[in-house]
DNA sequence: CACCGTGTTCCGTAATACGCAACGGAGGTT
DNA sequence: AACCTCCGTTGCGTATTACGGAACACGGTG
């Protein structure tokens, strides 16, 4: 499912594209063998060993051990530095998750949006996180999560329009798939100023989200909470959706924007 | 200075390896063009255009508006995610960085020894920061570091000598270039339990550095402070040595090692 | 309006990366 | 202990592939 040949573009090097998803699939994986990484790509077991070389010789993988399977790299981070330096949201946004996910004790996210997709800039883990799943860099659908429909509502009209005609995938057994029924949910979420997910991306996961703006008073991003849904009850979200209000002005704040 | 062809290894993939050099170069410079790229890999503008265009479909560069000098791209992240989720250094160690920069008003830096180099994995602004440089992923030398000096003393006696026999680069007027007397610091490093760095690698900054044990008492990171000489003068060293230490068993016990 | 500096496109060439197959090493199994 | 199997590496020959050259397109500027 990763990359058919559909009609590969001309001016794109073959080698460096590979390269890359070899980084992919290393980055979803967590790690991999050559092997599999040839059998993934469709690739010959050599032609794999020679990327995953190169790749290592520069730091971006290595590999546990003399003769173990292959992870990325410490080298990587060389240019998390670089994406971070640049993404105000990163920078600043680490410390507000922390204090906020202590507070909460819930697990808080940053997110943007990129494309059709929410991406996930910032995360902290609350105290009483069951799973330590990392969410950072990763995409999930704008329509089945809270900081999706934050970044959906405040998007321009012909954008919302685009995606609401694509195929609105679904996700759990509770997700918004009736395009009609989202377009509700999301005028609501632009006039409540906070959006909720209850069940809508995975059983048993509740979340809430509450946008973050710019300099203009444009939405930048989403703060985000999520747990399980014992514990983000329905009569919970009033006092979280205030403490996401708190750090969303505070990340405003540090990114040197003016209060409104 | 960046790759002469020294006997390119013919296992290496050449397109890979200059596509790397092409991140690298953009998380230098924070930005360059295709020709600035060109003439930097000494390769053809053409074959530029072509490396970095395969990078951008991936996400891995991005361009300012559409005409504009390239960066590194947000798609980054998601690799960022994957180190950031195996090195609990940098998962566990931001939070701590970030509160200890608060308390000091200076930048705090966690580094791990990376081969020859101290890798900085971590970091956070103080909030009298001069120079908002962004030091994550950047590898510093070690005789010329505070953290570099910590993890050296650390290190086991051959590897240690291996490194005083090579040739100790000048990074500022007051580096440690004589290897009897850095072997002298050394020592006292290891006894002290801190080492410091006074305009030895950049004129103008100071910075003081103490271990972060694992769980078998041994050191596998070095946390510091850095800062403008005339603030961290001398007399203030003892003081910030104590919050540092502070950190260092903080950390070191967010990672799960045992309290000695 | 012509000029310079961008970056992109087309094209022919040969360098280059590919697939194949054989090799070498570890671990596990009988 | 010898066998076997699985994994990764190395040489090698081929043709795919990426490269460099030059011409082109596009803006900004004098």
């Amino acid at each position: 499912m990763s990359n058919s040949e559909v009609a590969r573009d001309k001016t794109l090097v073959q080698s460096v594209d590979r390269a890359v998803a070899v980084l992919e699939l290393l980055a979803r994986n967590g790690e991999a063998g050559i092997t599999e990484i040839a059998a993934e790509l469709g690739v010959h077991k050599s032609s794999a060993s020679r990327l995953v070389h190169t790749l290592q010789a520069r730091e971006l993988v290595e590999q546990e051990g003399e003769r173990g399977p292959f992870r990325i790299g410490i080298g990587m981070l060389r240019f998390a530095g670089a994406v971070t330096g640049q993404l105000d949201y990163v920078r600043v946004g680490g410390p507000v998750c922390t204090e906020l996910a202590d507070r909460l004790g819930e697990t808080v996210n940053i997110a943007v949006l990129d494309g059709d997709v929410a991406l996930n800039v910032s995360q902290a883990r609350g105290s009483s996180a069951v799973a330590a799943q990392n969410w950072v860099g990763q995409r999930t659908p704008l329509h089945a999560t809270s900081s999706g429909k934050v970044l959906l509502a405040a998007a321009p009209a012909d954008e919302q329009e685009r995606l609401l005609s694509g195929e609105l995938e679904s996700c759990a057994p509770r997700t918004i798939t009736d395009p009609v029924k989202l377009r509700y949910v999301l005028r609501r979420t632009a006039e409540d100023g906070f959006a909720t997910c209850m069940e809508e991306l995975e059983a048993g996961l509740h979340a809430v989200a509450v946008p973050v703006f710019g300099s203009r008073g444009d939405v930048v991003a989403a703060i985000s909470a999520a747990g399980p849904a014992y514990r983000l009850s329905q009569k919970r979200m009033p006092e979280i959706v205030e403490e996401l209000r708190v750090a969303s002005r505070d990340l405003s704040v540090r990114m040197g924007h003016p209060v409104l």
